[in-house]
DNA sequence: TGGGCAAGCGGAACGTTGCTCCGCTATCGA
DNA sequence: TCGATAGCGGAGCAACGTTCCGCTTGCCCA
């Protein structure tokens, strides 16, 4: 908001960060969001300074690319909890929503839970943004007696996201129905 | 069984094996599974070429390290279905086992899920060993209708393994708790 | 007993990663 | 036009897994 009237940065500056996003977004898709640095830079025609100087972190990086997504799912949680029958129902078609998001991008659900220094910012900023929505959402659900009452948000939210780790390397192994099984543990 | 009466070692090879198994299990407690291969070749005062002699790949060092509680977790599994009230009762102190198991040793919940090259037979024998018990407990208990019969014990595994990972890193997450969750949410 | 030899050892060296640093280039206001 | 400087590129460093090979040493046999 406070940046919308600085001109503080340089024509080709801008233009090396949207390159940097789309082929990121690019390679995130072929390799996951564990591909080598230089991968990227190399993909987007640059060095690999210009990366560091633009995204200090991998994982600033990573926000940048897909926070829309994670904005959107966001806001989804209060239409969904109008929109739906009863909070539980709204509760578990938040969780898909969010579920789809994870196991579509590429070890971002591994690297979410990681305890790797210099990934913090991202799982802070997850937190920051979906928490408050998954325990609006869990707080009506128990206040309807639809769940039991003992569970805190953040504990739902990486028990999720943790179901979702992998999801994509094994085909014996289906993450949106193990979601499922733990939701419908939640029940009362 | 076999190698029972061969005696191909040489008796410092026999020697060095042991050491290095006692320092890599001191320094999984310390430093987690994940720990530097030169740490733990250190910690034994033997060189690096000496660990991949013994230990082709990392996995076949975790797992030396912990056959004996993996397969006494195995063995459990039949105890409990004999000893238990119920089926479902059998299961749930089963896995209560595993977690334990897996809860206490730092890292390894990650590693055993992880697509990383190089720990495919450390996955393998996780599921050789674990998988047959689990399918064992999971069928008597389906066919006392005390849970849902849709489910595949690789399913349940993974799904389990997966709650387990960061389980040490975060005070505020409980992985007993939400595997109680799933575990609640296979009855009927 | 001691000589020979292969099993076994140690660690230098290589490839791959994340990340830093600094000399050079290109932009843009004056 | 021009020079201050934001921004760029990639060489270089450190940490890691893994390989490789010359040397050491336990063991067998004469």
């Amino acid at each position: 908001m406070s940046e919308e009237g600085t001109k503080a940065k340089r024509a080709d500056a801008r233009r090396n960060e949207k390159t940097l996003l789309d082929a990121a977004a690019a390679v995130f898709v072929t390799s996951g969001v564990e591909a080598p640095v230089r991968d990227i830079a190399a993909k987007a025609g640059v060095g690999m300074g210009t990366i560091y100087r633009h995204f200090p972190t991998r994982a600033d990086l990573i926000i940048a690319v897909y926070r829309h997504q994670v904005d959107a799912c966001a806001e989804a949680g209060p239409e969904l909890l109008a929109s739906s029958d009863s909070p539980y129902e709204a509760l578990r078609r938040w969780i898909d929503l969010f579920v789809d998001f994870l196991v579509t991008k590429h070890g971002l659900a591994a690297v979410l839970q990681s305890d790797n220094a210099g990934f913090e910012t991202l799982h802070t900023y997850f937190l920051d943004t979906l928490l408050p929505v998954c325990a609006r959402l869990l707080d009506a659900a128990a206040e309807a007696d639809e769940i039991r009452s003992d569970l805190q948000a953040i504990e739902v939210m990486r028990g999720v996201g943790n179901l979702c780790i992998g999801a994509e390397s094994d085909p014996r192994y289906n993450a949106r129905k193990m979601v499922g099984v733990l939701i419908a543990g939640l029940r009362t």
